[in-house]
DNA sequence: CCTATTTTTTTGGTATACCAAATATGACGA
DNA sequence: TCGTCATATTTGGTATACCAAAAAAATAGG
C-alpha cells in the first residue's frame, strides 16, 4: 500500500494526480473507468481530500470527467473532442496574434525576437528540451504583446489540456515550427493583423496535427 | 455570529460565496482588501473548508484574486479587464455562430425556435426573469447547435465572468436584443456562417456595452 | 426473465485538528 | 531612522470522522 513513489515532501495531491495520470496515459485505466476516491485513497494510503483534489484537477486537464453524484470515470480524450479543441485554440490563437500585431509593444518585441533566436539556436543543438521551454516562451511572450490577460490565461489552459495528447519532437516539424514562429514575428512587427492571425491559426492546426489523425 | 441567512439545507460554501460577493458588489470590501480565511470562517460561523471553497470559486469567476502564500484579495475586475473579457468573448461566440451555420442540427434549431418565441412572449409580458432564464437558454442552444463542447464550457465561463460586471435589463435593450437573437438565428438556418458570426460578435458587444460598439 | 424494493456504496459537504512553510508584524540594536 | 531578527499569523495541505442524498447493487416478487 502507500505510493510507489514516497517523496515526502509533495504534496500528496499531486502524488495522486501524477499516479493517476500516468495510469490513465498508460491505458492502465480504459476510459470509462469509474475512479471511486475511497478505492483509491485506500489504495494509495491517503486519505479521500487529496484524491478528490487530484481528480478535480484531472478533470480540469481534460483527463477525467467527474458528473455530479456519479464520481469521476476516466474520460477518452483525444478523439471526439480533439477537433473541439484544437478548432478553439486556433481561433484565440489568432485572436491573439491578431492583437499582438496591432499594439505589438516594442520592449515585449524584443523580447519575441530574444526567444525566437534561441529557439532557432536549440534547433542547431538539437536541444529538445530547451526547445519546448523556448517554445513555451514564445507563445507566452506571443500573449503578453497583446496584452490581453484573459485571452493569455484561456490560452494557457488549452495549450495545458492538448500538451499530452499531441505531443512529439519530431526534428523536421521542429524546424517547421520555428519557421513558423518567424513568419508569424514578422507579421506581427509589420502589423499585419489578418495575416498574423491566419499564421497563428495555421500554426496550431500545423503543430497539433501531426501526419495521421486519429478522427 | 453565524450567516443572516441561515438557510439551512443550502450548502454553506454557497452561502458564504453568495454572502462574499454581495459584500464585494456592494462596495463594502473594496478592492485590494485581504480576505482571510480565518477571520470569515469566525464571523460567518463556518469551518475555513468552505471558506476556501468559496474564495476558489470567486477567484475562477474573476472577483477575487489568489496569490499563492499571500491568500485572497479583493480584486477590481471591471476597468481594464473588462474589454478583455468582450473581445475574447465575443470572438468566441463568433466561432460557435460559425460552427453552429456550419452544422446545423435541425433537432437544436427548433428547440433555437421555441426559445425564441418563448422570449418575444417574454417581452411582451415584461416578465424579466423569465427573459433571463430564456436568454441564457438561447445562448446554450445555440451552443449546442455549434456542438463544440469545449466551446461551450469557454463560453459558459466568460459569461459567468461578465454576467455581474454588466448586467441590466433596460426594456428598450431587451427587445433589441431578441431581435439580435433572431438575426443570428436566421444566418444560422441560412447556413451564412459569416453572417452567423458577426452577428454573434456584434451581438456581444451590444449586450454588454449599454451605450454602443461599433469596434 | 424482468421489475420493484431494500440494502450497501459513494459522493458531496462539512467540522475539527495538526503541522510545516511562508508571510506579516513588532521589537531591538546599530 | 533603518535593517534584522524573533514572534505571531496565515496559508496550504492533510487526516479523520460524520451525515444526508443519490446511485448502484443485490434481492425479492411477479
Amino acid at each position: 500500500m502507500a505510493l510507489a513513489i514516497g517523496d515526502a515532501h509533495t504534496p500528496l495531491t499531486k502524488m495522486v494526480k501524477d499516479a493517476l495520470r500516468e495510469r490513465i496515459l498508460n491505458a492502465e485505466f480504459e476510459p470509462g473507468t469509474r475512479l471511486v476516491e475511497g478505492r483509491i485513497s485506500e489504495e494509495m494510503g491517503v486519505s479521500r481530500m487529496p484524491v478528490r483534489e487530484a481528480l478535480r484537477e484531472l478533470a480540469a486537464e481534460g483527463l477525467v470527467k467527474i458528473i455530479p453524484r456519479r464520481g469521476a470515470t476516466v474520460s477518452m480524450p483525444a478523439a471526439d473532442q480533439k477537433m473541439d479543441l484544437i478548432e478553439v485554440r486556433a481561433t484565440l490563437e489568432a485572436l491573439n496574434a491578431r492583437l499582438a500585431a496591432r499594439r505589438k509593444d516594442p520592449e515585449r518585441i524584443e523580447e519575441l525576437q530574444r526567444v525566437l533566436a534561441a529557439g532557432e539556436s536549440d534547433i542547431e543543438k538539437s536541444d529538445f528540451s530547451e526547445m519546448r521551454a523556448h517554445n513555451d516562451a514564445f507563445h507566452t511572450a506571443l500573449g503578453e504583446v497583446s496584452g490581453n490577460v484573459t485571452l493569455q490565461d484561456l490560452i494557457r489552459t488549452l495549450r495545458d489540456q492538448t500538451a499530452m495528447l499531441f505531443k512529439q519532437d519530431d526534428p523536421v516539424k521542429v524546424r517547421e515550427t520555428w519557421r513558423e514562429h518567424a513568419d508569424i514575428l514578422r507579421a506581427v512587427i509589420a502589423g499585419d493583423e489578418e495575416l498574423a492571425a491566419i499564421l497563428a491559426s495555421r500554426h496550431v492546426y500545423n503543430a497539433v496535427e501531426p501526419e495521421q489523425a486519429t478522427d
